[in-house]
DNA sequence: TGTACATCAGTGAACGCGCGTTCACTGATGTAC
DNA sequence: TGTACATCAGTGAACGCGCGTTCACTGATGTAC
C-alpha cells in the first residue's frame, strides 16, 4: 500500500525502486544458486545501476542477503499456506489436525522440491551469525514455524496428543522434514528421484504424527 | 604416531608423506571451520609445501575436499560405534534393538554437537555435484549409514518392525537426526543449547522407534 | 513568482584480498649396467 | 663396485578471477524565502 509519508516519496528518486529492485534480483539469485549466489555486484549489475549504489539502501553484502532470506521464508510459508487451503474442518477435529500437519510437512518438503534455492537460502545460516534481526522483518501472516504450531495445536486440541507431548513438538517434526530436504538438496541423497523423497515425506509426516503421541494407539 | 610434520622444516627435498599430510591439515580445518574452510594453499602451507605440490596428489581442489570428507564420515561412524559398544545382546532382544536404534541416533547427533566442522563437511555436498565416486574410499569398517541399516535390521529380527515398515527405514530415521542436527548447526536454530538438543535428540529416536511402525502398539 | 540551496540517491575509479591453477624448472632418489 | 640416467615429487613465479568495499564526486529534486 501507498504510504504518502514524505520520507518514502523521497526513496523514490533516481531508480525509483532500488531497494526492491536489489531484493528481487537477490532473490532470482537465490532461486538459482541458492544462499551463495547472492552476489551484491550482480545486484546491482541486473537492477542497471552501479555497484556502490546498493550501499545506500543495505549496509553491507550480509544485509541484502538477510533481506533475501526473509523474502524466502515468506515463500515457504505461502507454499504452506497453499497446501493446509486444501484441508478443511469437517466434522472430524482429530482428521483435520492430521490433514494440517500433512499439509505443513508436505508443503514444506514440495516447496523444498520445487525451489531447492530459494528452501536452502531461507533455512542456511551462514555460521558465524551476527545476526542483527532487523525489524525490517514485515513478515505478513505466518511464517514456517508458526504454521506447524497451529497444526499441532490441533493435534493437541482435537486430544491426538497430551500436553506434555504438545510441548517443543515443532522441533521434533520440523527435524524430520528438514532433514530429509537436506539429505537430498545438499547431502548424500542427491541422487534420490524426486517422486521417492515425497513418497517417503508421506511416510514421515505418519511416523511423526504416530510417534509424537506417548499414548497407547488406539 | 605423531606426524611432526606441520611445525619442522623439512629437510629432505621430498616431503615423503605430502598426501597424508595435506589430508590431515584438511581435516583440522574442516573441524574448525566445516567444508568452506578446508583451502588447498593453506594445506599446503600447513605440510611446508608449496602450494602447486598438491597437485601430485590431487587432481584440485575438490579431490582434496572428497578426500577430507572421507576421513571426516569415518569418525561419524566411529562415533556411532562407540556409542553402540554400551549396548549388549542382552537376553532381550528388542530392548537390544532399541538401544541398538538410539546409540546410532545419539551417536550422530553428539558427534554433530561435538564436532560441528567435521560433520558439516561429512554430509554437506555442494550441489553441483561432479562427484567422480573416488574408488579411493578404503573406508574399513561401516559407515553411518550402514550402522543405521544394522540397527534397523535389529528392530526387523526381534519383530519390532514388520517388513513392509523396514523398507527404507533408513531414510526417515536418517532423516530425523539429520534435520535436527543440521537446524542447529547451519539453521534457525543455532542459538539453541546443547543440552536442549540432545534432550530433544531423546525424543527424536523414541518418535522414531514408536512412529516407524505401523503395528498396533501392544 | 523566481532563485538559492540543501539533500542524498546515484556515479566512476580504484583497492586489496586470497584463492585455484598453470608453466617451466630442479634436484634427490632408485636402479640398470 | 661405480656411474649414468630416468623418474617424478617438489620449487618459484605468475595469472586471472571477481568479489566486497571505500573514496571523492555529481546532479536531479523538493523546499524555503
Amino acid at each position: 500500500m501507498k504510504k504518502n509519508v514524505t520520507i518514502e516519496k523521497r526513496k523514490t528518486f533516481r531508480h525509483g525502486d532500488l531497494r526492491n529492485a536489489l531484493v528481487t534480483a537477490g532473490l532470482e539469485m537465490a532461486r538459482i544458486g541458492g544462499p551463495n549466489a547472492v552476489i551484491l555486484r550482480e545486484a546491482t549489475r541486473q537492477a542497471g545501476v552501479s555497484p556502490n549504489a546498493a550501499y545506500r539502501h543495505f549496509a553491507n553484502q550480509a544485509a541484502l542477503l538477510a533481506a533475501v532470506r526473509s523474502a524466502c521464508i515468506s515463500r515457504v510459508a505461502a507454499a504452506i499456506e497453499e497446501e493446509m487451503k486444501k484441508c478443511h474442518p469437517g466434522r472430524y477435529p482429530q482428521a483435520f489436525a492430521r490433514k494440517s500437519l500433512r499439509a505443513v510437512g508436505i508443503g514444506y518438503l514440495g516447496f523444498a522440491m520445487r525451489e531447492p534455492g530459494m528452501f536452502r537460502t531461507a533455512f542456511s545460516v551462514p555460521p558465524p551469525v551476527h545476526s542483527p534481526d532487523p525489524a525490517n522483518t514485515a513478515s505478513m501472516g505466518l511464517n514456517p514455524f508458526q504454521l506447524l504450531s497451529l497444526a499441532l495445536d490441533r493435534m493437541h486440541e482435537s486430544g491426538l496428543l497430551s500436553k506434555k507431548d504438545r510441548k517443543d513438538a515443532e522441533y521434533l517434526a520440523w527435524s524430520t522434514v528438514h532433514g530429509l530436504a537436506l539429505l537430498v538438496l545438499e547431502g548424500p541423497l542427491h541422487k534420490m528421484p524426486h517422486e521417492m523423497v515425497l513418497a517417503l515425506g508421506e511416510r514421515l509426516v505418519v511416523m511423526v504424527e504416530r510417534g509424537l503421541s506417548s499414548e497407547i494407539a488406539h
